[in-house]
DNA sequence: CAGGTTCCGGAGGGACGCCTCCAGATCGTC
DNA sequence: GACGATCTGGAGGCGTCCCTCCGGAACCTG
């Protein structure tokens, strides 16, 4: 693949800039139409240049992701086990809460680009080295696992969401009480201690880290 | 309004019917010609009887929303106030967990009928009591609000939907990590009380009750 | 500035869902 | 069983979004 004419290339730098926008106000399913529209370029331009709406959303979105990353390893970082924790899922949120379409790509099991999925599993690795300094420490729950980070990325999605016009920062006070939650505390045990749980590939992904192994299944299908 | 042909009054009850399996397998947005196709009427005839998606909605849905209202009247006459609060917590989210469509109308600010909101308001009031009294016996957090339940009603909504295919009871674990968090401890006071936050239609009910007063806006739109 | 290559944009077909219109079928009453 | 009132169903217009096709414009090399 040789470099792009110069006007191509422009084009696709608009519509890239366009796309982030748009994604994050209006999360990863908005219209392909309006951003090349945005962009002051024709529709099949777009389609000329991203074939497919998952290599648009793995291009507009890279730098979040990697943003997502750099968040696990910055909290590796600070020296307290609990607040490199907490602070990470609260850094995290907040990420989620400036992109929807961010939002979506963390809680939804969204198609996502080879570039994409491997930012986000090794950044998973150090998530799972977080949680289990943070619960060598005694401050996070024993029985806490890495879904219950991706149930809550799902969840505060939805709240972010739905408040989004009354509330906007509603998600933070959910954020409070799921930390509360997984502080260490003499509570009773949890059902399903979810060894053996696969939901989403992005869980998938976190299971196979820890070692669970499991059948990344293809979902071929568009639309 | 005089009784209907029967002939008219046992296709609305079909449609009735269709539409109650089909609102809780796939959501309240459901395409009305599924409920018709398989209510083996045609899509006329379910327009006749529903003018809007609202009415079809608030048929469909009464005896669940009464449920929903059992649920907190059941919880009052529990002795203990802990068990009374997170039992039915648990049971709407089990409500929840059986129909997509309860789902939807409990965490989204749909645009319900009137006897429904009617419903849910005289509901609203026992909860908050519930809520009152769990907090006066020291086992629910102080500074715990009706609009918390909300949250997790969307949250859950959230969770179930994705977790739905490959992890239908994730929700349990997620609902049990919220009682968690919603049970006294020494914790950390959350950010924004949220006195004056109000976010959707529910939730402004639910800040009435507790006579916060709120502009309860109308949305005459459509669709 | 000419020629070939690369790129562009809008038209347009397909899928889906909403909702309405009206010719004809069905009901129930006398 | 006949007649008027009531009810029916599917065709079809509207809107949205998807994606492709192809005549023509823009680039850039010499």
């Amino acid at each position: 693949m040789r470099g792009l004419r110069a006007d191509a290339e422009r084009n696709r730098a608009a519509i890239l800039a366009v796309a982030r926008d748009v994604f994050a106000e209006q999360g990863l399913e908005a219209p392909l139409e309006v951003i090349a529209a945005r962009a002051g370029v024709g529709i099949a331009t777009l389609y000329r240049r991203f074939p497919t709406r998952e290599k648009l959303v793995a291009a507009a979105l890279l730098e979040k992701i990697a943003l997502y990353a750099g968040a696990a390893e910055q909290a590796l970082a600070v020296p307290d086990p609990w607040a490199g924790f907490a602070g990470f899922v609260q850094r995290i949120c907040e990420l989620q809460a400036c992109d929807r379409g961010l939002g979506d790509l963390l809680s939804m099991a969204l198609p996502a680009d080879e570039q994409i999925e491997q930012l986000r599993t090794t950044a998973n690795g150090q998530v799972i080295t977080l949680i289990e300094r943070a619960k060598a420490s005694g401050t996070l729950r024993d029985d806490f696992v890495g879904e219950d980070l991706l149930l809550l990325l799902i969840a505060t999605a939805a709240v972010m969401q739905v408040t989004r016009a009354d509330a906007p920062d509603a998600w933070r006070r959910f954020v409070a009480l799921a930390l509360d939650a997984f502080r260490r505390q003499d509570a009773p045990s949890l059902p399903e201690p979810p060894a053996t749980v696969q939901m989403t590939r992005a869980m998938a992904r976190l299971a196979a880290e820890r070692g669970c192994g499991g059948p990344a299944h293809d979902t071929t299908t568009r639309r």
